[in-house]
DNA sequence: TATGAATGAGGCTTCATTCAT
DNA sequence: GATGAATGAAGCCTCATTCAT
């Protein structure tokens, strides 16, 4: 880009450049667009016409920037959930923690951006229903790394471990947590963060299970 | 029905009882045939044309008895829920097992609900997004019985046992984790039942969490 | 329909009646205002919008009578054109006249009527290019019928005569010869009836061809 | 084109003319590019886009050489028309036939070139519906020119010859007869000729007319 | 009470045309 | 001149809801 910028000053090649970032800006911004109207009205009420009014753009431009509604709607997810997963991971993968502390982090982490990005709420909700492929291919990556993320806090000879099968079970166990728990007490209108006893009841549940062994001992 | 219709034949001084009786009839084929129609369809789809339609009455007759579609959305949540619900509870409490194994054999009675009443799953899975304040009342009185139910498994003079609000949270977490295995695992088009890893890595969660301490010395 | 109305006085069944029929003149409503429309503005022109609005109905009331838009124009031309076909043969068959008369005065009929209805011009125009199935069938029955009409004025054992092949040649050239000289001569801003030696000449041609051979002396 | 571009390289005082007949060579490929769409899609699908596209210029510019759409696919058929009428002229005239076989041959011909042209077929089909201005314009010069050269063929003195009148009638009715023996039989999909029935149908009745007069004997 | 025809707002998409670059 | 992004009117169709019968 800072290379274009100089170019321009030697005369025509600036046209196209300017043209075509201004392209590129309208499709952001009908992309953005999306984002808010979806996290508004949900995919159901996220009409062209409601996005390319948010955009301030005419109803036409869509279909310029995207061959058709549905395709837009598909991208939303892969792009807000790389978002959300990237936030998550960078906040919880440079830290000395143990396994089940950096589990409960990444779950507090989730919750952290959720109420940061509330319009990635009602995406990550809803896109399971609304654009199905994109939903399947997001929860197949993420399901995928967590199961790495986790292997490494294990110890691969424990006979009594998770065997691979079984630890992708889990994985969908705590996500499924996660967005049961994001629901109830990471909602937009809620307060800042989310109350400690949910860190503290998943965390217990993370270290020793529902129901600990007393025997144990 | 067959005698209602015999009745009719005496004259015209049809007793309003019977008037009464036909319009619940008629409520109740709406009604059976949205649960059948959503099921089918989805929420989105679930037109009042279809549903009159598998209703076998006229479109204006679903305005007498519902005031408006969402309306009878918001009804099928309710009665879909408390019957997978009833079921669940009653292939599960006569049984004398311990906690641990009661949480475990009830998820997997609600798998088993899931892939004998098709229809349910979609209903369960959409009414968050179509009904959402059904929804909402909907897992309030969920979580308010399986805190109950759970609390029978515990010592509650456990110091490290989980306080009430911890309780909610935890049944929370049980409710996603079943949800998104469901539709991971239960989907209607799969194997007649779950595959065991399932069962015994959500089993293995609930006895010990997700990272035994073998150090527990 | 006259058993109909005695019922209606005993009771019950008159609102199905008269619903129905008032059903069914709405629907002729919008097929008369569909030939309106399509002779004034052709097949292109003869929006939904045009034509529920010739009609005076709301355009949804479009889609309660034609599965949709398409499909009225593919019923356009086979009920103009049999109306034309019919009258023409009305006004030509129970004359006492010589082949190459009755084939004069069918073609003369034909301008007749096109004056008369103008819209169905540019049905009869235009069909083939809008409604290419419907035209086909249309153009097939009409030449089935036109070749057994000639064929009465045929001397079978002519070896000089046509082949049946050839015969449908011929319909094609007069079907051909008939439509251009309609649109040349029968427009609907044009004076009441075709100039005489339109009709002169068309007479000539079926008497003697084009090249009458002085020599056949 | 591409003396053009070396031209360039001298500097900026381009000349004018190169300019201009860069200009010229960009009309003509739109106006090829129109030729080809509506062969292919005919006038309902030759959008500007697409015309745009298949002349690989950019949309804007096909209304620096034409005023709109509908003013280019004016101009389409006087085009395509003269071309297709100096090619039966040129395959007809020279021969040395009588005015009887030339008039068959001039069908044969158009035959012929709608076969080895089929984008043609189209325009000329359609023109009439979609350019009906240049249609009657086009229409008017055949008719001229047609007249002349059947006049060639008559004796001027035969009292029971055509009037010139009637020759403009007997002309339309060559025309339709042409048109309508196309569609059916020289359509683009179908075999490489016309079946000979087909001419020597139309020559007969050329010849003889419809219903011969044995007693001419 | 039940019916089902009618309504009309609103959704998606196409495309001729304009205009800043 | 040339470009191509942007426009916005117009087209088709669906569907929740109303209302005369």
């Amino acid at each position: 880009m800072i290379a274009n910028l100089s170019v321009q000053e030697t005369g025509q090649p600036r046209p196209k450049l300017r043209r075509n970032e201004k392209h590129i800006v309208t499709k952001r911004r009908l992309f953005q667009a999306a984002i808010k109207v979806v996290g508004k009205y949900g995919y159901a009420g996220a009409s062209v016409a409601r996005i390319t009014a948010e955009a301030g753009v005419a109803q036409g431009t869509f279909y310029l920037h995207f061959e058709n509604r549905q395709v837009l709607l598909d991208q939303l997810l892969p792009a807000v959930g790389e978002d959300v997963a990237a936030t998550v991971r960078e906040r919880t993968s440079f830290e000395e923690l143990s396994p089940e502390d950096t589990e409960v982090e990444r779950c507090r982490a989730f919750f952290d951006v959720l109420k940061e990005m509330p319009e990635f709420f009602r995406i990550l909700n809803e896109a399971e229903m609304f654009a199905p492929e994109a939903y399947a291919k997001h929860i197949d990556g993420i399901v995928t790394g967590y199961v790495r993320a986790l292997k490494r806090g294990f110890d691969p000879d424990d006979p009594d471990g998770y065997t691979d099968e079984e630890l992708e079970v889990i994985v969908h166990v705590l996500l499924g947590a996660r967005a049961c728990l994001g629901k109830r007490y990471a909602k937009p209108g809620d307060a800042e963060t989310v109350p400690d006893y949910v860190m503290s009841a998943y965390s217990k549940l993370m270290r020793r299970g529902l129901f600990p062994k007393p025997a144990t001992k």
